[in-house]
DNA sequence: AAAACTAATCGTATATTTGCGATATACAAA
DNA sequence: TTTGTATATCGCAAATATACGATTAGTTTT
Protein backbone atom coordinates (compact mmCIF):
# COMPACT_ATOMS: atom_id res chain seq x y z
CA UNK A 1 0.00 0.00 0.00
CA UNK A 2 1.68 3.74 -0.65
CA UNK A 3 2.98 5.31 2.75
CA UNK A 4 2.74 8.60 2.31
CA UNK A 5 1.81 9.52 5.87
CA UNK A 6 4.23 9.48 8.85
CA UNK A 7 4.96 5.66 10.56
CA UNK A 8 2.93 5.43 13.70
CA UNK A 9 4.50 4.19 16.83
CA UNK A 10 1.90 1.81 18.31
CA UNK A 11 2.48 0.81 21.72
CA UNK A 12 4.05 -2.34 22.88
CA UNK A 13 1.01 -3.35 24.15
CA UNK A 14 -1.56 -2.33 20.69
CA UNK A 15 0.99 -3.79 18.44
CA UNK A 16 0.93 -7.36 20.42
CA UNK A 17 -3.30 -7.20 20.76
CA UNK A 18 -3.20 -6.69 17.24
CA UNK A 19 -0.55 -9.47 16.48
CA UNK A 20 -2.37 -12.11 18.47
CA UNK A 21 -5.99 -11.15 17.32
CA UNK A 22 -4.53 -11.60 13.68
CA UNK A 23 -3.46 -15.25 14.23
CA UNK A 24 -6.74 -15.56 15.56
CA UNK A 25 -8.58 -14.08 12.92
CA UNK A 26 -8.54 -17.52 10.34
CA UNK A 27 -11.03 -20.30 11.12
CA UNK A 28 -8.28 -22.91 10.07
CA UNK A 29 -6.33 -21.39 12.81
CA UNK A 30 -9.00 -21.80 15.85
CA UNK A 31 -9.52 -24.89 14.66
CA UNK A 32 -5.90 -25.85 14.82
CA UNK A 33 -5.55 -24.40 18.31
CA UNK A 34 -8.64 -25.98 19.51
CA UNK A 35 -6.39 -29.36 18.22
CA UNK A 36 -3.42 -28.84 19.69
CA UNK A 37 -5.82 -27.49 22.97
CA UNK A 38 -7.34 -31.30 23.13
CA UNK A 39 -4.39 -33.18 22.66
CA UNK A 40 -2.02 -31.32 24.45
CA UNK A 41 0.24 -31.15 21.49
CA UNK A 42 0.30 -32.97 18.13
CA UNK A 43 1.56 -33.49 15.18
CA UNK A 44 1.48 -31.67 11.71
CA UNK A 45 0.39 -35.19 10.10
CA UNK A 46 -2.56 -35.38 12.06
CA UNK A 47 -3.36 -31.60 11.07
CA UNK A 48 -3.20 -32.83 7.07
CA UNK A 49 -5.06 -35.81 8.04
CA UNK A 50 -7.92 -34.07 9.40
CA UNK A 51 -7.77 -30.60 8.08
CA UNK A 52 -9.76 -30.80 4.18
CA UNK A 53 -6.73 -28.21 3.22
CA UNK A 54 -3.19 -29.10 1.02
CA UNK A 55 -0.46 -29.89 3.54
CA UNK A 56 1.51 -26.29 2.35
CA UNK A 57 -1.50 -24.84 3.40
CA UNK A 58 -1.51 -26.20 6.65
CA UNK A 59 1.99 -25.91 6.95
CA UNK A 60 1.78 -21.78 6.29
CA UNK A 61 -1.13 -21.57 8.86
CA UNK A 62 1.38 -23.07 11.38
CA UNK A 63 4.32 -20.87 10.57
CA UNK A 64 1.47 -17.75 11.17
CA UNK A 65 0.88 -19.37 14.07
CA UNK A 66 4.40 -19.84 14.94
CA UNK A 67 5.21 -16.42 14.14
CA UNK A 68 2.66 -14.98 16.56
CA UNK A 69 4.14 -16.64 19.44
CA UNK A 70 0.82 -19.06 20.44
CA UNK A 71 2.60 -22.11 19.19
CA UNK A 72 5.93 -23.96 19.25
CA UNK A 73 7.17 -27.06 17.53
CA UNK A 74 9.19 -29.25 19.02
CA UNK A 75 11.42 -31.91 16.98
CA UNK A 76 10.63 -35.33 17.36
CA UNK A 77 12.30 -37.00 14.23
CA UNK A 78 10.86 -37.62 11.84
CA UNK A 79 7.92 -35.56 12.63
CA UNK A 80 7.67 -32.17 14.85
CA UNK A 81 5.04 -32.06 17.44
CA UNK A 82 3.15 -28.34 18.15
CA UNK A 83 2.25 -27.43 21.16
CA UNK A 84 0.65 -24.08 22.58
CA UNK A 85 3.39 -22.01 23.76
CA UNK A 86 1.89 -21.77 27.34
CA UNK A 87 3.77 -18.55 28.25
CA UNK A 88 2.18 -16.37 25.42
CA UNK A 89 -1.06 -17.97 25.56
CA UNK A 90 -1.29 -16.65 29.02
CA UNK A 91 -0.29 -13.29 27.79
CA UNK A 92 -2.62 -12.88 24.89
CA UNK A 93 -4.99 -14.15 27.73
CA UNK A 94 -3.98 -11.37 29.83
CA UNK A 95 -4.17 -8.70 27.06
CA UNK A 96 -7.49 -9.63 25.42
CA UNK A 97 -8.68 -9.12 29.29
CA UNK A 98 -7.20 -5.86 29.28
CA UNK A 99 -8.52 -5.22 25.99
CA UNK A 100 -12.11 -6.20 27.41
CA UNK A 101 -12.09 -4.65 30.51
CA UNK A 102 -12.00 -1.00 32.07
CA UNK A 103 -8.44 -0.56 31.83
CA UNK A 104 -8.47 -0.71 28.11
CA UNK A 105 -9.50 3.21 28.41
CA UNK A 106 -5.82 3.63 30.58
CA UNK A 107 -3.61 1.24 28.14
CA UNK A 108 -1.05 3.28 26.07
CA UNK A 109 -1.89 2.61 22.19
CA UNK A 110 0.28 5.06 20.59
CA UNK B 1 -7.79 -17.21 -3.84
CA UNK B 2 -8.21 -20.70 -5.40
CA UNK B 3 -10.48 -22.63 -4.09
CA UNK B 4 -10.18 -26.00 -5.39
CA UNK B 5 -10.96 -27.81 -1.91
CA UNK B 6 -14.64 -28.10 -0.65
CA UNK B 7 -15.78 -25.50 1.64
CA UNK B 8 -15.51 -26.09 5.09
CA UNK B 9 -18.34 -25.02 7.84
CA UNK B 10 -16.98 -23.48 10.45
CA UNK B 11 -19.39 -23.56 13.73
CA UNK B 12 -21.17 -19.92 14.24
CA UNK B 13 -18.94 -19.56 17.40
CA UNK B 14 -15.61 -20.11 15.46
CA UNK B 15 -16.81 -17.48 12.84
CA UNK B 16 -17.65 -14.55 15.22
CA UNK B 17 -14.16 -15.26 17.00
CA UNK B 18 -12.27 -14.72 13.88
CA UNK B 19 -14.33 -12.25 12.74
CA UNK B 20 -14.15 -10.21 16.05
CA UNK B 21 -10.64 -10.79 16.20
CA UNK B 22 -9.61 -9.14 12.67
CA UNK B 23 -11.62 -6.47 13.33
CA UNK B 24 -9.12 -6.06 16.12
CA UNK B 25 -5.97 -7.39 14.31
CA UNK B 26 -4.97 -3.59 13.23
CA UNK B 27 -3.46 -0.88 15.93
CA UNK B 28 -5.70 1.96 14.09
CA UNK B 29 -8.85 0.06 14.94
CA UNK B 30 -7.32 -0.74 18.55
CA UNK B 31 -6.75 3.15 18.78
CA UNK B 32 -10.52 4.20 17.71
CA UNK B 33 -11.58 1.89 20.01
CA UNK B 34 -9.97 2.76 22.79
CA UNK B 35 -11.14 7.11 22.18
CA UNK B 36 -14.38 5.57 22.13
CA UNK B 37 -14.01 3.80 25.66
CA UNK B 38 -12.44 6.73 27.00
CA UNK B 39 -15.47 9.33 25.32
CA UNK B 40 -17.80 6.65 25.74
CA UNK B 41 -18.44 8.23 22.08
CA UNK B 42 -17.36 10.21 19.68
CA UNK B 43 -17.30 12.21 16.21
CA UNK B 44 -15.50 11.07 13.41
CA UNK B 45 -13.93 14.28 13.12
CA UNK B 46 -12.26 13.74 16.22
CA UNK B 47 -10.82 10.94 15.19
CA UNK B 48 -9.43 12.52 11.61
CA UNK B 49 -7.96 15.00 14.08
CA UNK B 50 -6.33 12.80 16.01
CA UNK B 51 -5.15 10.00 13.93
CA UNK B 52 -2.17 10.91 10.82
CA UNK B 53 -4.31 9.23 8.53
CA UNK B 54 -6.86 10.36 5.37
CA UNK B 55 -10.68 10.82 6.39
CA UNK B 56 -11.41 8.57 3.69
CA UNK B 57 -9.08 5.63 5.60
CA UNK B 58 -10.47 6.45 8.57
CA UNK B 59 -13.71 6.05 7.38
CA UNK B 60 -12.97 2.68 6.22
CA UNK B 61 -11.71 1.13 9.65
CA UNK B 62 -14.20 2.49 11.10
CA UNK B 63 -16.90 1.02 8.55
CA UNK B 64 -15.03 -2.63 9.41
CA UNK B 65 -15.63 -2.17 12.84
CA UNK B 66 -19.32 -1.30 12.14
CA UNK B 67 -19.66 -4.47 10.26
CA UNK B 68 -17.55 -6.53 13.28
CA UNK B 69 -20.15 -4.99 15.09
CA UNK B 70 -18.13 -3.39 17.43
CA UNK B 71 -19.31 0.00 17.31
CA UNK B 72 -22.15 1.77 16.32
CA UNK B 73 -22.51 4.98 14.45
CA UNK B 74 -25.63 7.15 15.67
CA UNK B 75 -26.49 10.12 13.62
CA UNK B 76 -26.35 13.60 15.05
CA UNK B 77 -26.57 15.79 12.06
CA UNK B 78 -24.25 17.13 10.53
CA UNK B 79 -22.18 14.62 12.66
CA UNK B 80 -22.22 10.85 12.90
CA UNK B 81 -21.68 10.17 16.53
CA UNK B 82 -19.95 6.70 17.23
CA UNK B 83 -20.33 4.51 19.90
CA UNK B 84 -19.03 0.88 21.14
CA UNK B 85 -21.73 -1.52 20.65
CA UNK B 86 -21.95 -3.05 24.38
CA UNK B 87 -24.06 -5.94 23.14
CA UNK B 88 -21.34 -6.86 20.89
CA UNK B 89 -18.85 -6.22 22.98
CA UNK B 90 -19.88 -8.11 25.62
CA UNK B 91 -20.02 -10.69 23.51
CA UNK B 92 -17.02 -10.94 22.19
CA UNK B 93 -15.73 -10.42 25.24
CA UNK B 94 -17.41 -13.66 26.65
CA UNK B 95 -16.32 -15.07 23.22
CA UNK B 96 -12.70 -14.37 23.71
CA UNK B 97 -12.64 -15.91 27.66
CA UNK B 98 -13.58 -19.48 26.43
CA UNK B 99 -10.85 -19.47 23.56
CA UNK B 100 -8.70 -18.93 26.78
CA UNK B 101 -10.57 -20.87 29.29
CA UNK B 102 -10.35 -24.58 29.12
CA UNK B 103 -13.70 -24.62 27.80
CA UNK B 104 -11.81 -23.82 24.72
CA UNK B 105 -11.44 -27.68 24.37
CA UNK B 106 -15.14 -28.21 24.41
CA UNK B 107 -16.58 -25.45 21.77
CA UNK B 108 -17.64 -26.34 18.63
CA UNK B 109 -15.13 -24.99 15.59
CA UNK B 110 -15.92 -27.23 12.48
C1' DA C 1 22.65 -46.59 -0.67
C1' DA C 2 17.89 -46.33 -1.91
C1' DA C 3 13.23 -45.60 -0.80
C1' DA C 4 9.86 -43.59 2.15
C1' DC C 5 8.17 -40.26 5.10
C1' DT C 6 7.67 -35.47 7.17
C1' DA C 7 7.62 -30.77 6.85
C1' DA C 8 9.15 -26.45 4.85
C1' DT C 9 9.63 -23.58 1.06
C1' DC C 10 9.10 -21.93 -3.79
C1' DG C 11 6.40 -20.23 -7.48
C1' DT C 12 2.02 -18.92 -8.91
C1' DA C 13 -2.80 -17.32 -8.89
C1' DT C 14 -6.31 -14.81 -6.80
C1' DA C 15 -8.56 -12.28 -2.98
C1' DT C 16 -8.37 -9.10 0.50
C1' DT C 17 -6.48 -5.29 3.07
C1' DT C 18 -4.64 -0.86 3.51
C1' DG C 19 -3.79 3.48 1.99
C1' DC C 20 -4.58 7.73 -0.83
C1' DG C 21 -7.01 11.54 -3.44
C1' DA C 22 -11.13 12.71 -5.71
C1' DT C 23 -15.81 12.71 -5.83
C1' DA C 24 -20.51 12.12 -4.24
C1' DT C 25 -24.04 12.71 -0.85
C1' DA C 26 -26.50 14.62 2.81
C1' DC C 27 -27.50 18.04 5.84
C1' DA C 28 -26.90 22.81 8.07
C1' DA C 29 -26.04 27.49 7.91
C1' DA C 30 -25.73 31.78 5.66
C1' DT D 1 -30.12 29.01 -3.01
C1' DT D 2 -25.56 28.84 -2.32
C1' DT D 3 -21.99 27.62 0.73
C1' DG D 4 -19.88 24.94 4.04
C1' DT D 5 -19.30 20.82 6.85
C1' DA D 6 -19.31 15.82 7.63
C1' DT D 7 -19.04 11.37 6.00
C1' DA D 8 -19.17 7.68 2.61
C1' DT D 9 -17.80 5.78 -1.53
C1' DC D 10 -15.11 5.20 -5.89
C1' DG D 11 -10.99 4.17 -8.34
C1' DC D 12 -6.44 3.20 -8.04
C1' DA D 13 -1.94 1.21 -6.30
C1' DA D 14 0.70 -1.58 -3.41
C1' DA D 15 1.08 -4.94 0.20
C1' DT D 16 -0.47 -8.95 2.39
C1' DA D 17 -3.15 -13.22 2.87
C1' DT D 18 -4.78 -17.57 1.29
C1' DA D 19 -4.68 -21.44 -1.43
C1' DC D 20 -2.51 -24.87 -4.49
C1' DG D 21 1.01 -28.16 -6.58
C1' DA D 22 5.81 -29.03 -7.08
C1' DT D 23 10.09 -29.20 -5.17
C1' DT D 24 13.52 -29.41 -1.57
C1' DA D 25 15.64 -30.87 2.68
C1' DG D 26 16.19 -33.70 6.49
C1' DT D 27 15.32 -38.29 8.80
C1' DT D 28 14.30 -42.98 8.99
C1' DT D 29 13.65 -47.18 7.41
C1' DT D 30 14.64 -50.79 4.33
Amino acid sequence: MKRTTQHIDYSDDAVRIARYAKALSHPVRLTILKLLSNQSCCFTTDLVDVLPLAQSTISQHLKELKDSGLIQGEINPPKIKYCINQEKWEEAKALFEVLFSKDFTKIKIT
